[in-house]
DNA sequence: CAAAAATACTTAGCAAGCTAACTAAATTAC
DNA sequence: GTAATTTAGTTAGCTTGCTAAGTATTTTTG
């Protein structure tokens, strides 16, 4: 019923920006955090993968937390040196597989991850300001769809030939 | 009178790391994008400030294409001199501000953009695939207001005590 | 069971955002 | 009308994502 305005709409939507809005959120939710947890000797990158260990379960290896966080190994390999060098980690052996580590939180490291659940929470809470459960609810549906729209379209490799209908 | 489920909903969404997955849509967008068009020489800081300029209109300043595009001067400076270099745009002395550059595309600038708007609009409908316009202009809208709340956080500079209820 | 392929991790270097600190011109203030 | 402030742009260097390429195991395969 609605299909001419639905495409009418739909043309219009392909000329904005929506990428660099994501981009800019992204980045905006970054400084916050940041902001907030640099007394902690935290960055986005480090606290990240400290909550994603915790969500995960300490003994987890890197290649697990890595598909977790959505980040390649090597993004993965710099932060957890800098959080083992800040003694909030420790890389053990994995008991059966040389060629792995599972990673435990350090004493130091369980109390800096009390300090940052905390912290966070208040941060979303402020994000979140304004905004339905729904609509946080809808935002996640909706990014959820693009990235499985976007890895689909990346799997298909050369991604510009991917639809040429006139519209 | 929803309000009890409302708490919950909103408890439960604050342990949820929404900040990540908009972190990773937008990679995944710039990925896609990117293996879109390197042939053209382009990545995605270049189209993007290609595709904006042509928004806001040629003989725009790099102050008013930085505030346009959200990101701070010196990124905007590096990506621009690129573009230089690569005989897309060129920077003119602004008429009466000696301090200020205006933008223009050279014609082989004009037409990169033109094979920009194509690609990157066949992108975008790749990627809201099985969305409907409605919901991606809820995404927009949700976006915005994060943004805004963001804006005000870090305005509020000392963010980490921004909200300190026990919710 | 030895050779080939895959996997866990690392190292090196690129991309594009940022802040801090600088110059030169314009504006404001006294 | 000069001095102080603001603004446009740049340069230098950090962060954190990436890919490419290398090592050491593990698994698969002939």
């Amino acid at each position: 019923m609605t299909d001419i305005t639905n495409l009418t709409e739909m043309k219009a939507m392909l000329k904005v920006p929506l990428g660099n809005q994501i981009g800019r959120v992204h980045r905006l939710w970054r400084s916050a955090i940041t902001a907030a947890v640099q007394s902690l000797d935290m960055t986005e990158s480090r606290w990240t993968a400290m909550l994603h260990l915790k969500m995960l379960g300490e003994g987890a290896t890197q290649q697990a937390l890595a598909q977790e966080l959505g980040i390649e190994m090597p993004s993965l390999t710099r932060t957890l040196g800098q959080l083992v060098e800040l003694n909030m980690l420790e890389r053990r052996p994995h008991p059966t597989d040389k060629r792995a580590h599972c990673l435990y939180f350090t004493p130091a490291g369980q109390q800096t991850l009390t300090k940052l659940i905390e912290c966070t929470m208040q941060i979303r809470q402020a994000l979140y300001r304004d905004l339905t459960p729904a609509a946080v609810q809808q935002l996640m549906q909706t990014l959820d769809l693009m990235e499985r729209n976007a890895r689909t379209l990346l799997a298909t490799t050369s991604a510009a030939t991917a639809v040429e209908d006139s519209l």
